[in-house]
DNA sequence: CGGTCACGC
DNA sequence: GCGTGACCG
């Protein structure tokens, strides 16, 4: 056996050591010092690699690194010898440093990351490498899948892989200093350097990940399904009443029925054989056996839904057979439909279950840890998006949400802490559009959303603001932000367009410095294509100019949204970076997640109160903006739903 | 693989 | 306004 595995690595240094891999055989430790002398010899080099190799590109050469176990790396070669390669001097070209770093490689002097660096001149996020070559160069780069796909049964070998990974790291060499330039030439390195220091705090936090209780998901699984179980059956028990009803109201007939059934058969059985079975039962039954075992649709489909409410029940229509939300509210609230109440519900439990409590558990390391991956080009404002799972989006409104939040958890002896700005969005308004009454309000640490609802409805200082109107107000500062129309606020109060284009036109009144800055926005961006944030991050605003006017006003609406959402988020990218070096090599504390106005921390239970302090202060004075304060909320809890 | 729905900020 | 993900067809 061990004789059979050397003779493979040597057909595989042999095929390295072929005519086309001439300058790539870099086959053992003499070879890396070779490599490491060319390197140091160099003005710069480009680094690309993937799971299955690596290339580096000097002035003298190009050298190829299989990582593939059966073929290069062995008992000499380990990725720790190549180590001493990133110690150097010399400036690295890379494409992606996080992914570096999660592969242990982390070269001492970057030069540029094309990754960043090309995710701020295009604001592209969803672009891959093949097209940023293409894009630039021209150059058409076949994809390993694609590379894959031709050769149909012998896998891509060392010397595709070599290929493969040496034309990418040759646009790398080429285009280092191109992207500096203009990063540079477009006011971007500033923000550049802030995302290229976030790197490795982002690392850290996803390589740190947060604890979830897997003993509580298990419990929390097994009540949500009961709860589905009894839901399941009183909304079939309500579809059968009402069908009942209609019949007796002579507006169904079996016959309507049995087509109806068939047409949902239609979208439940997609195999012919089974279908032509249901159909054949469907023909047979009676109208008991019709109404007690054949009432069969599935309640997630909204297709199905819609058919079921709409044809059987014979629901008047809202919207013609859509059933989102609003449709069902209305039917609810409208109408007292009380199946509407049971379908809202199925849908809560059902969305918990399947996204986050079935999810999350399956997703922990061997400590019950969760490691998200926090994409750092992922969107067009700058913001930070989290997937794998997503801890961006884990419930907090809802009572049985908060129930997911209970499942994450600190280790023994720790805490979560969890420190949050307190509208920050709102703050950022105020301090670009440099509105007196803004600034003001908040110089006096009031509730803004107390004082826009004072505004809205011309209320006394002293006259109290009911609920209702606080919670209007705040609804209307959140869609000045989005840059919402009065057809979106109206839909959402379920006010008239009328009463919503006077709400939005009051709160300018009221803020005149909001509707200045937003008239300054739209112009830039109709000038330039493009807006940027306080700290010059910039976002292309695609469709301003057209001659579409739905688009050029939902053009509107993201450049103004930009510049408010970019620069929260620039800021929080900036305190990132600064707590990340306030707490470096400290044990006790560690960052877990951030939330995009929110960090979520681990700490030390006897010193929770001393670090929540800490970052408190670090949170609110980082960043120093000219006209208005940041403010942060402290909370903290043995779980996350008690640090809130 | 695009559309709908629902969760977050 | 900005995301991710589950599910359907």
């Amino acid at each position: 056996m061990l004789e059979g595995k050397k003779n493979e690595e040597e057909k595989d240094i042999e095929v390295l050591k072929g005519k086309k891999l001439e300058k790539s055989d870099i086959i053992d430790l003499d070879g890396i010092k070779k490599l490491k002398d060319e390197i140091k010899k160099s003005d710069q080099v480009a680094l690309f690699a993937n799971e299955n190799g690596i290339v580096f590109i000097t002035d003298k050469g190009n050298r190829y690194i299989s990582l593939n176990p059966s073929a290069l790396i062995t008992k000499e070669i380990t990725l720790d010898a190549l180590k001493p390669l990133f110690q150097l001097d010399t400036p690295y070209v890379i494409y992606g440093y996080k992914k570096l770093l999660k592969a242990g490689i982390d070269p001492k002097n970057i030069k540029c990351d094309i990754f960043i660096g090309n995710y701020l001149l295009t604001n592209h996020t969803k672009e891959e490498f093949e097209d940023l070559v293409l894009n630039r160069d021209g150059e058409v780069l076949k994809t390993q899948t694609e590379i894959l796909k031709e050769k149909v049964i012998e896998k891509m070998n060392s010397e595709d892989m070599h290929d493969f990974l040496e034309i990418r790291a040759k646009f790398l060499y080429r285009s280092g200093d191109k992207f500096l330039e203009e990063l540079e030439k477009d006011k971007l390195t500033k923000i550049y350097n802030i995302e290229m220091d976030l790197v490795k705090v982002l690392y850290k936090m996803e390589n740190e990940g947060i604890l979830i209780d897997l003993d509580y998901f298990k419990a929390y699984q097994k009540e949500l399904a009961i709860k589905l179980d009894e839901i399941i059956p009183q909304i079939k028990a309500e579809v059968k009443k009402c069908v009942e009803h209609n019949i007796n109201m002579m507006e169904l007939t079996e016959t309507n029925i049995k087509d109806i059934l068939l047409q949902l058969g239609k979208l439940n059985y997609k195999k012919k054989s089974e279908y032509t079975a249901y159909e054949q039962k469907i023909e047979e039954a009676d109208l008991d056996e019709l109404l007690n075992n054949q009432l069969i649709f599935n309640i997630a489909s909204p297709k199905q839904l819609g058919i079921v409410l709409f044809q059987l029940m014979k629901l008047s229509k809202v919207k013609k057979e859509s059933v989102g939300v609003e449709v069902l509210e209305v039917l609810r609230d409208r109408d007292g439909e009380a199946i509407a109440e049971n379908i809202l519900e199925y849908r809560k439990l059902a969305k918990l279950q399947s996204t986050y409590v079935e999810a999350l558990p399956k997703l922990v390391d061997e400590n019950s840890r969760i490691h998200t991956t926090f994409n750092q080009t992922g969107t067009a404002t700058g913001r930070l998006s989290s997937s794998n799972p997503n801890l961006q989006n884990i419930p907090v409104r809802t009572i049985e949400g908060i129930k997911i939040r209970q499942g994450f958890v600190a280790k023994n002896g720790y805490k979560l802490l969890a420190i949050d700005y307190s509208q920050i969005e709102l703050r950022v308004l105020a301090e670009i559009s440099k509105d007196e009454t803004l600034i003001l309000a908040y110089e006096q640490d009031k509730d803004l959303h107390d004082l826009t609802a004072r505004k809205l409805f011309s209320l006394t200082e002293d006259e109290e603001v009911s609920r209702e109107k606080r919670s209007l107000a705040k609804i209307v500062n959140f869609s000045i932000i989005y840059g919402k129309t009065a057809f979106g606020l109206s839909s959402e109060l379920k006010i008239s367009l009328g009463e919503a284009k006077e709400y939005i036109s009051r709160y300018f009144t009221q803020y005149p410095g909001v509707k200045a800055l937003e008239t300054k926005i739209i112009e830039e961006a109709k000038c330039d294509g493009f807006v940027r944030t306080l700290y010059d991050r910039k976002r292309t605003i695609d469709g301003i100019n057209s001659s579409n006017k739905n688009i050029v006003k939902q053009a509107e609406r993201m450049a103004v949204n930009s510049v408010i959402q970019g620069t929260a988020a620039d800021i929080l990218k900036i305190v990132m970076v600064e707590l990340n070096k306030k707490l470096e090599g400290m044990e006790d504390i560690k960052m877990n997640l951030q939330v995009h106005d929110e960090l979520i921390f681990e700490v030390k239970e006897e010193k929770i109160e001393e670090y929540a302090k800490l970052i408190k202060d670090i949170m609110e004075t980082t960043v120093k903006l000219d006209d208005v304060k940041l403010k942060a909320n402290v909370a903290m809890g043995y779980n996350w739903s008690e640090a809130k």
